[in-house]
DNA sequence: CAATCAATCTTGACAGTGTCAAAATATCGT
DNA sequence: ACGATATTTTGACACTGTCAAGATTGATTG
């Protein structure tokens, strides 16, 4: 509710919630023009705030990415809740096929927030934050479980381990991912049939 | 043979291959420090020229990443013409699952110059070189024909098309090649597991 | 050989970036 | 009212990509 739209909040010298702001904002920007279009300055600027006032709330333009890809997986793992929750209403592969199909389109639909949440940037250079770090391994368990519940129910073709089976099958949804996310492929019109393919290599053929 | 080793060439006003030279070096600097650490200064200074030198050969950046990927791209294709010659020597699905085993080690031996040839740099910004966009559209037919080969002889499970196939297969690849390039999986001992299971879901189940 | 021309490289400049140190300002507990 | 503390600002530095104008060279003519 105070979700500061940089206007109607007054022009004080303590902005009174400059961290929400910041975050909110930045999340903003990134969707509009990619991670590389936000620049602190240019934040600081939007949120009506000094250069250097953001670096009070966040250590490193690092820890703000960081806080910004932990929210893409607290969205994830909500998302993961709810399917589990409708169980009993219909066959478990149908819901897994579902799953599937919302867990792409929602990628796509966070996309620069999605390259946050598993991109080169924040990994490959080993700088997660302790928190994003407990984040992401945690949504990994909740994933786990349930290709091992599927693995149990024989929905899921079961290779050396469920472990293995849970990362080549979250492997394939990356795979998915990136390839539309990073314009790779742009036939957007395709994507229903590539998903429901893939998802008819993981399903254990009856 | 005369590559340039900046420090055996005589330092002439006019450099004699500066173009290769660049190439050369800018590869080798990526693959030491990643994209993100190659600068148009420090290359130039490490080839030995003035800052501004390396634009009368390249025109942007850009252009020379996107040459970078495109000798990426020459040694999938090579590797892929390789595999096809020895296909009478062993089973097909033999010959499959040792392709996407050293795909994925090459993919991982040279981490960033994969980056430049799949990732958001060039291809979401929409700005990659003519050059470099037919070569990867060619070499995406070459797989094609491949997987379609393999589909004829039943040894890939085929879905709703043979295109649809191809793509997905890739995608699991590429989804791997990232999860291990960009340091999310970090187990480098579960690879090769990874990709069994990875293989065996894409293998027509007999 | 000398003179012109095109190819190639350099210097200077500009706007933009992340981030540190020191100073300024506001808020709160006493 | 005052001092402590939290918050923000100004100034500065080194770095980035790239443009425009000038300097230097090698090749091509007469």
């Amino acid at each position: 509710m105070k979700q500061t739209d940089s206007a109607s909040v007054s022009r004080n010298y303590h902005h009174g919630d400059l961290y929400q702001s910041l975050l909110f904002t930045a999340t903003e920007m990134i969707a509009e023009g990619g991670t590389e279009s936000l620049s602190m300055r240019k934040l600081a600027d939007r949120v009506g705030v000094s250069r250097t006032a953001p670096y009070h709330h966040f250590k490193d333009k690092n820890a703000l990415l960081c806080a910004i890809a932990e929210q893409g997986f607290e969205r994830v793992e909500k998302l993961l809740h709810e399917v589990r929750i409708k169980e009993e209403s219909e066959s478990l592969a149908m819901i897994f096929t579902q799953y599937v199909h919302t867990y792409i389109e929602l990628a796509y639909k966070h996309r620069e927030q999605y390259d946050l949440m598993f991109g080169r940037e924040i990994w490959r250079n080993g700088t997660p934050t302790e928190s994003l770090h407990n984040r992401s391994r945690q949504h990994f368990k909740s994933w786990l479980k349930w290709i091992e519940h599927l693995c149990d129910e024989k929905v899921l073709h079961v290779g050396d381990s469920t472990l293995r089976t849970a990362q080549v099958c979250w492997a394939t949804l990356h795979g998915l991912c990136r390839l539309f996310n990073d314009g790779i492929y742009t036939e957007q019109s395709h994507l229903d049939e590539m998903v429901d393919t893939a998802v008819n290599m993981m399903l254990k053929n009856t």
